[in-house]
DNA sequence: CATCTTTCTTGAAAGGTTTTATATTTCTCC
DNA sequence: GGAGAAATATAAAACCTTTCAAGAAAGATG
């Protein structure tokens, strides 16, 4: 304690008063002093660490309320050695898949109060190292990625807990949310094939893409089981976005003999295969049908609807945020491995062909 | 050092080392000992704050890398008063229309790494609180914040400054970006109007949000400079999703006359509307013509493609983002407002009415 | 009433950085 | 070679919390 004069000569003496603080925020200490009781004790008040008796607990809290307390996370987090954020990485918010996805996350994350630091990598692994590190620098509880391709994600043993969704980085051996991908192009397939499909072009995403490698993998064996044989010029690899579609519809669309049905392994792909199409001057699903991959909302409306394969991006987000906040919660269970179902969703882009085109 | 036995009996003495701590991070203070310096220097080095020679330098920055030290963002934040965050408010991802806005933000960030957190209000003023509280607590540079309908935004003086997007809240006197609704409306309208209708439904957005009303006002603005009459019943107000333009589109479609065309100020909306046109068995544009409000990619594809007052998103986020950036490093100009322009998307959903229609 | 427990309360250290004031070295010039 | 100035290095404080060890008060027991 500072001496402090008798009241009187204030005004004369001009006190070495603080030079108005540039209104800081209030801290602990302050709360301390007004409520004369020791910084130690308003800790355990705020955070009931040990039993404070009552009268005095009132007053400090109600110190806190009319000085309108509020923790520092920074100092909080230091002293504690971790913060109450979540580290996110995506591929790329713009891309429709990815909101649905990163909002399943929030939710999960908003009811026990952990913050959201989002990062878009356009899946340049690059980028991702630079992410990962930062946000490591903020000791986050906890990170959530969808790698980038070729991206190596190691969880640091002291570190933060990872989990990867939708992707499977190259050897990674935490756990691991995604979507039954594989079945997901089986299914697209059997439909195609059930439509009485046998001239068939795939449109495929990066093949490093674990999930889009094994859309392929699945809609391969589907024809295979079938006996249904597919030329390798009718598969081509794009870039999941729409403008890559477009192009490899292109391709797709002047092969001989034309394909009767296109499998775009993501949506955006196949609204680019439908632009081609139309371009063209073609019909779908009358010359040709498509059939799309994750059941984007704005498919339905398309001309024509997309036929395509659902798979939920919330639920994607929200399982993965609950398996990270039990890990952040201590759980030291072996790795688990989530995988959502997908769900064939036919709308108008595909249809019955005619049996005179029919193998005998 | 605590002194260490011979390594023989090493077994025996359960010596009082260290418990193995969890692989925490390296801090500035092993690497001063490792390079035999002090911690000021390494902070000097680290921050070029002061001159080092060169030799001395060097011996630094090697033991910093090969230690492979990462700074405490934490540490660092609680000394300088603040950290490289930006706190990000909008009231929903899965919108497609902030997407776009937020990438630009990103963009702009990640160039001057700043890492962006990223909150969900669903438009909860509540929620929108409950963030802004969470994210002051870590003292980020700025934030950036697509307001809640009635939301108070007060600019603390002695806090991160904020820049609002989209909407102006109520009293708002900071720095603001948008888009211009007004002259996007009254675009809207001139183009109905040049294609012969005279019988208008609007589709309006909640007429607490700014841009919604400014959009509706610019709209009647342009009839009203033509003479031309709106019936209150023929403006319904919805939510800015497509559901409740599905529902609103339904109302005007059932009204006598029936409007020949529909203004739906933003893109799901007018997705809405399209879809109840076609489930009242009528078609777009034929039997009734529809605008948006947006230019979202997917209203390119869909049935038919949208013709809309297209908003630059991108832009958007990325003015905000470089306006706040100015404001962080310290720039205090008189408040901005940064208005950017809408562009009319002629594509296939508003056809020319027939003269007989026409009011002579 | 003295002593022992138990329950509350406190002071001080720790966490990793930046920054200020001071100490030390180097250099310049007589 | 030595004084003084300039350049470089350092120690210590500060930022705001949590937590540990220890002190003080209250209650119980003989």
């Amino acid at each position: 304690m500072t001496k402090q004069e008798p009241a009187p000569n204030r005004a004369k003496t001009k006190p070495a008063a603080e030079p108005v603080k540039p209104a800081s925020r209030v801290t602990m200490q302050q709360i301390a002093r007004a409520a004369s009781v020791s910084l130690g004790t308003v800790s355990h008040v705020l955070n009931g660490t040990a039993g404070v008796r009552e009268p005095l607990r009132q007053r400090v809290l109600r110190t806190v309320k009319s000085l309108g307390y509020e923790p520092n996370e920074l100092s909080r987090g230091l002293r504690m050695n971790r913060t109450n954020m979540i580290g996110m990485i995506i591929p790329d918010i713009t891309n429709p898949f990815f909101p649905g996805v990163v909002r399943g996350i929030e939710d999960v994350a908003y009811k026990d109060s952990y913050r959201l630091v989002l990062c878009n990598t356009d899946d340049d692994p690059d980028k991702e190292r630079t992410y990962l590190g930062q946000i490591r620098s903020f000791l986050p509880s906890g990170i959530l990625i969808i790698p980038a391709p070729d991206s190596v994600i190691v969880e640091t043993p002291g570190g933060p807990p990872v989990v990867c969704i939708d992707r499977r980085p190259e050897g990674w051996r935490g756990d691991f949310v995604t979507v039954a991908n594989r079945e997901g192009g089986y299914k697209a397939a059997r439909h195609l094939l059930e439509m009485g499909h046998r001239t068939i072009g795939v449109i495929s995403g990066p093949s490093h893409l674990t999930n889009a490698s094994e859309r392929l993998n699945g809609f391969r064996q589907c024809l295979q089981d079938a006996a249904v044989v597919i030329n390798p010029e009718y598969i081509q690899e794009a870039l999941f976005d729409r403008e890559s579609g477009y192009t490899s519809a292109g391709r797709l669309l002047q092969l001989l003999p034309r394909p009767t049905a296109i499998f775009a392994t993501n949506d955006l792909m196949a609204m680019g295969a439908l632009l081609a199409i139309r371009d063209a001057k073609l019909r779908c699903p009358r010359d040709v049908s498509v059939i799309g991959f994750d059941g984007l909302d704005q498919t339905e409306l398309t001309d024509p609807a997309l036929t395509t394969i659902y798979q939920p991006g919330y639920q994607l987000g929200y399982a993965a945020a609950r398996l990270l906040l039990e890990r952040i919660g201590g759980s030291a269970d072996p790795r688990r491995e989530i995988v959502l179902e997908t769900e064939l969703r036919i709308r108008n882009s595909v249809s019955r062909i005619n049996s005179s085109v029919r193998v005998a």
